[in-house]
DNA sequence: GACCAGGCACATC
DNA sequence: GATGTGCATGGT
C-alpha cells in the first residue's frame, strides 16, 4: 500500500472512529435523493429538509406530481432551499430527463452502465459532477465517489492536494486509492461532510477535530 | 450584520 | 481556457 492510500486509510479511520457510521444520504426513496441532490447545491441542509417536507407534506413527491406543476408553483414550495427559481428548473430539467428517457422509471434507470447515465445525467442543465454523483451513490448505489466543497477544503488543509485540482482529479484520487465499495464511498464522504462542518469551515476551527493529529 | 451553506451555468475577456 | 458573477433563504 503506497503512501496516499495509507494517509486516506488513516483520515477515514479517525474520522469513523469520533463520528461512527453516518446515515446517507436521509431520504426516503431513490426519487427524494434526486430532488434532495439538486436542492442542497450550495445551500444549507437544513433549507432542503424544509423543502423537501413542503413537497411530501403535498403528496407531491413523485416525478408524475412534480411534473404537473408550473415552475411558479415548484418555485414556492421549495424556497426554504434558496435559489429556489433557478432550482425549480433545474428539477424540472431533472424530471424531464427522467420521464422522456426511461418514462419516470428509476429502475428502468437503475439498468444503465454507470459511467453512461454519469455522462447522461451531466447533459442536463443544472446538474453538474456532484450532483450527478450523488445521485449515483446515494440514490443508485453505485461505486462513485462524490467530491464536494468539503472534500476539498479537508484535503486541501491538510496537504494532501494543492490548490487548483479538479473535481475529476480529486475523484479520481480517491478511486485511484481507495477499494472501490460503494459502502465506503458513502461513508467516506458522509464523513468529510461532518467534520468539514464541525472544524473545516473557510475559517478553521481544528481545535478538537479528530484529524488534528494529522495537520501539516 | 457579516458570513456561510452537501454547485452550476453563463457572460466576458 | 480561465476568471468573474448571479442565484436566495435561513442559521450562526
Amino acid at each position: 500500500m503506497n503512501t496516499f492510500s495509507h494517509r486516506l486509510s488513516e483520515i477515514y479511520d479517525l474520522l469513523l472512529q469520533a463520528y461512527g457510521p453516518q446515515k446517507w444520504w436521509p431520504a426516503e426513496s431513490p426519487f427524494e435523493v434526486m430532488v434532495g441532490a439538486v436542492l442542497t447545491q450550495n445551500t444549507n441542509w437544513q433549507g432542503v429538509e424544509k423543502a423537501i417536507a413542503n413537497l411530501k407534506g403535498s403528496n407531491l413527491l413523485k416525478p408524475d406530481k412534480l411534473q404537473a406543476l408550473s415552475t411558479e408553483e415548484l418555485a414556492g414550495l421549495i424556497k426554504p432551499a434558496g435559489y429556489f427559481n433557478l432550482k425549480a428548473r433545474r428539477l424540472q430539467n431533472l424530471i424531464e430527463f427522467l420521464t422522456e428517457t426511461y418514462a419516470g422509471d428509476l429502475e428502468t434507470m437503475d439498468q444503465v452502465e454507470t459511467g453512461q447515465l454519469r455522462k447522461e445525467l451531466l447533459k442536463i442543465n443544472g446538474v453538474g459532477p456532484e450532483t450527478a454523483d450523488s445521485i449515483l451513490l446515494y440514490a443508485l448505489q453505485r461505486p462513485v465517489f462524490v467530491v464536494d466543497t468539503y472534500t476539498y477544503r479537508v484535503m486541501n488543509r491538510h496537504g494532501l492536494i494543492g490548490e487548483e485540482v479538479s473535481y475529476d482529479e480529486l475523484q479520481g484520487l480517491f478511486t485511484q486509492h481507495l477499494p472501490l465499495d460503494k459502502t465506503l464511498f458513502n461513508q467516506y464522504h458522509a464523513l468529510l461532510v461532518r467534520v468539514g462542518k464541525l472544524h473545516c469551515q473557510p475559517k478553521p476551527r481544528c481545535q478538537g477535530c479528530p484529524l488534528e493529529p494529522l495537520l501539516p
